[in-house]
DNA sequence: CTGAAAGCGCTTACAG
DNA sequence: CTGAAAGCGCTTACAG
């Protein structure tokens, strides 16, 4: 009966064609329904993947937060992997989040599980990889001791091909501002954005603290005192708070001063507005897709190490930069 | 020890703190984790809530769809109510989704379901009943000869504040326009706005095909025609659409005419915004949060009906709506 | 308080 | 080809 309700056509049990149509045609009539959870222990795979988020929820409430697209390329490889995915929220009411906080490995329920979040514990992650716990890590993420696989966007690069833009424009005096916690991330941004000013001698790149964002006068102060001329936002929310601090300081952009930002989401823009900004395009989606890949993959060779990934960026060129005209 | 581990004080079997704590200790060195599916064939249930989406993906790629706010209510309810939440995607490749299609019903892997959508199929949810599954549909969902729980914002009470207010500001010419498929929620907003115009003997009220926020010019004539002074949007799409015809019309609102939409997302505003529209505000995370907990309260009490819930809506006034004065 | 046993609904070798 | 049996990992009466 199994055989034929799951069509097992490689089984080594072959059923004449008139005996299966009799079962196919019970289960009909009493109206028969697997058990999914019954499958699932016989089995012994349960297709399920597991997302826990240390930082936030896995609908994150700021629509621009970066993990929102990651979360739409996963769900959509999922799919094609005939996987569940499991949104850990039990025992997450309080801070900081734990994967062991109750004691247990809540992400057991899964065969594997996909993990983000910048306040990550190393060591939860540590004692992941000893127990052999397969996942991998959305973001890149690195643990001195302790090897994992992530994947992530190239904030680096993206440093370097808005860097290398507004140099390429004649701006020397390039100011980068970036909001939220320190990660890897942030770093990456930074260090992209120092790489590509080397390049030239006579550039100088200021790193402006998130406080001046603020404050008008304290935004309108850090970009005078330094002479930028073009600045680079660290994403949406310091592109956000800047364009509104600009307004209010009666700057114009691009005349007064250029705006690039290093993450930005296209889908936001309305027909009226009157700023495209020039930006970065990540593709998190892919990045999403990928994880889940490789973290099947992974469940496949039984835990093997299946290597970090990173996305590649572009630049795309919007109203928000324009050639630096002699000085101001 | 499954007493222990489950914390059952109401267990008849007692248990010394002693051993206890030795169990609890072993478990944590051992990375016990009990598996889901067998706990859900021994008990019945799993602490599990299904999501299912007729409509799209559970994290809809267009982040100005209505059930990402619900989505957000949902995850915060369910971390209160100790649940995990399971994304239902295995078997969605394809059109159209379906919870039987693949034969088994993949939501009994969970103790109960959040469903919705509008493409939702009648004869599934039928189907559900009968067999005595748990559910809420997220989303207003009528169907004859079935009582179904659902908890969805009240799209008639929409249409009429959006109505009185623009009648309050004298304009007597309303334009209504909507996109995307005829569902309950449509039919409600054109309810709501009709019922309140009846109020106002010489008002009047012309519903415009969603074709005309294909062209411009078939938008002005529409606008033209009917003298419209007034135009409701149902939503953010129609609201993105006409904003971008109204600009390549040389329309300028609200002095040409005043704009008024049935839900929108503050979230989306920028500081160089010049509009911001008026419009209802609607409390979809809240929806969300009430829908898990009537889920959770039919769990308890064994599917009980535990009725349907509207949340109400308010009005927002923008710059976007003003007085009519006088004839155009 | 502890241990052995039955059973949840399936799948899958294993005998007939 | 068919039927009886073991086992997936849990929970929960049931004896000791």
């Amino acid at each position: 009966v199994s055989v034929v309700l799951n069509d097992r056509r490689d089984s080594p049990i072959q059923v004449s064609e008139e005996t299966r149509q009799r079962i196919i045609k019970a289960a009909k009539e009493l109206g028969y329904a697997p058990n999914p959870a019954a499958q699932m222990l016989a089995q012994g795979k349960n297709q399920l993947l597991a997302l826990f988020n240390y930082g936030e929820n896995a609908f994150p409430v700021d629509r621009d937060h970066p993990f929102y697209a990651y979360m739409i390329g996963i769900e959509r490889e999922a799919v094609r992997e005939d996987y569940n995915l499991l949104l850990i929220t039990r025992g997450q009411g309080s801070e900081p989040r734990s994967i062991y906080g109750t004691g247990i490995n809540m992400l057991r329920l899964a065969d594997g599980a996909l993990i983000m979040g910048w306040r990550s514990d190393g060591s939860e992650l540590k004692r992941l990889t000893a127990e052999g716990y397969p996942f991998v890590y959305i973001g890149k993420r690195e643990i001195p001791g302790c090897q994992i696989d992530w994947v992530g966007s190239d904030y680096r690069e993206a440093g370097i091909k808005a860097t290398n833009h507004l140099l390429a424009l004649g701006h020397r005096h390039l100011g980068l501002i970036c909001v939220g916690p320190d990660s890897e991330e942030i770093r990456d941004r930074k260090r992209g954005c120092r790489e590509a000013l080397q390049q030239v001698p006579a550039a100088e790149l200021t790193e402006l603290a998130q406080e001046v964002l603020e404050d008008a006068d304290a935004l309108g102060n850090a970009l005078a005192e330094n002479q930028i001329t073009a600045l680079i936002c660290g994403g949406v929310t310091s592109l956000r708070l800047a364009t509104g601090l600009l307004q209010e300081l009666f700057l114009s952009v691009p005349d007064d001063l250029s705006l690039c930002t290093l993450a930005f989401d296209e889908g936001r823009l309305w027909p009226f507005h009157a700023l495209h900004p020039t930006y970065i395009r990540h593709q998190d989606d892919l990045a999403g897709e990928l994880a889940v890949q490789m973290l099947v993959k992974k469940l496949g060779e039984s835990q093997a190490r299946v290597g970090s990934k990173q996305i590649g960026v572009e630049l795309v060129v919007g109203n928000t930069t324009k050639p630096l005209e002699g000085p101001r």
